[in-house]
DNA sequence: ATACACCCCGAACATATGTTCAATAGAACA
DNA sequence: TGTTCTATTGAACATATGTTCGGGGTGTAT
């Protein structure tokens, strides 16, 4: 995320906790100092395609920033990240960790346990939760969670001329090529990590 | 409040958990089964009077049903971890993270913004929170966020027979020796790490 | 160089949406 | 009965708002 980006959803967030509702198009435009709606409506697109808004088309001020804890209940924690398979399987949640309002925008997301260094030299080690936040594209150069292949991983996902590939953060890992034969998916973009260290603190 | 406002209101109230933002109000009307905006808007005119209601005038969708639930803060971020001296002032604090419920046994603690690279083999990056089990003993081995000489700093702690050191976890670092010359307080201990979005990606 | 993602502008367009107003219906009351 | 008040209606109005289009700019990666 640039940080125009940064700025911008930082603005929809305080309007919203001002107002109780989201700005319009070219009322962001007048608080980031813009001058053309398309350009903002340009901007918000992105931010949507990265799964980071939510609106609904044609509906006027549906900048959906906050809202509506449903239950209780958390966010759940899934699988090891490198176990595999069914992700998302009602067997494999491991537990759940209520930090629910923590994250407003993230309708959906969910915590993946690392398994393994492939991406330490990005800090993240074996046994850190990554919340996760379901989209269908990603950007190059952004971290996420893909499924190659049957099998889950959390990469740098990159794609050049020579195709995509999902690079680790590690030397002792080689980037991996995603090939036309390859079953591929992106499963989501990674978006915040959290580590627990001491034991006594247990939320599941 | 009569029967009918009260189903208005819950009406809004619904819609807004549902879609993250307030009804139009030819939404409300199909919804409350009325037929003309104009119906609507007395509605709304008159719960505003009541001063259950808060809109702008000219404004989509600009109810904002009136709140009063006082909004827990949550746990305070205080400075960045080196900046050093008066941890804990008010001045201090960053910001909130509403993680409340998150941690119910830690009274107390709080989160610290991590600067430099000086822990980064433990995974521990610029732009980290470190959450602070406050605490005065500390046992070998430990993270912890310690006051040496007014200066605040997260290490590990290691006492040996040579004495007790704060050793930071980069090879570019040197282990702090501390004497019976240096004023010396342990803050407490590290209990949880947590990373939002792209901060502290940088790698050396 | 080319390609691409991001950022910006200004104008025009379509419609979603709040507002106003005259008219009607019903209830309450003398 | 009539009067008055409130709730409702349907239409028309004004504008707030999202969208599209063509154009241009910058920086970075290839």
């Amino acid at each position: 995320m640039t940080n125009k980006q940064e700025r911008l959803l930082q603005f929809i967030l305080d309007f919203h906790k001002d107002n109780g509702y989201s700005p319009s198009i070219r009322e962001i435009a007048k608080g980031m100092g813009v001058s053309s709606p398309s350009t903002v409506k340009a901007m918000l697109d992105r931010l949507e395609a990265q799964g980071v808004l939510n609106r609904s088309s044609g509906v006027a001020r549906s900048l959906a920033p906050v809202t509506s804890e449903e239950e209780d209940l958390g966010i759940p924690v899934i699988g090891r990240i490198v176990a595999g398979t069914p992700v998302m399987a009602e067997e494999n949640i491991e537990g759940y960790i209520p930090v629910k309002e923590f994250l407003k925008n993230s309708n959906g997301g969910f915590f993946l346990i690392v398994d393994g260094y492939s991406m330490k030299d990005k800090g993240i080690l074996p046994g850190d939760y990554v919340f996760i936040q379901p989209c269908k594209e990603i950007s190059s150069g952004q971290i996420g969670a893909f499924r190659l292949n049957g099998e889950v991983t959390l990469k740098t996902f990159k794609k050049t001329n020579e195709g995509v590939f999902l690079l680790p953060a590690n030397d002792d890992f080689e980037p991996i090529p995603v090939t036309e034969d390859d079953t591929f998916e992106v499963i989501g973009r990674y978006v915040m990590l959290l580590r627990l260290r001491e034991q006594g603190y247990k939320f599941m």
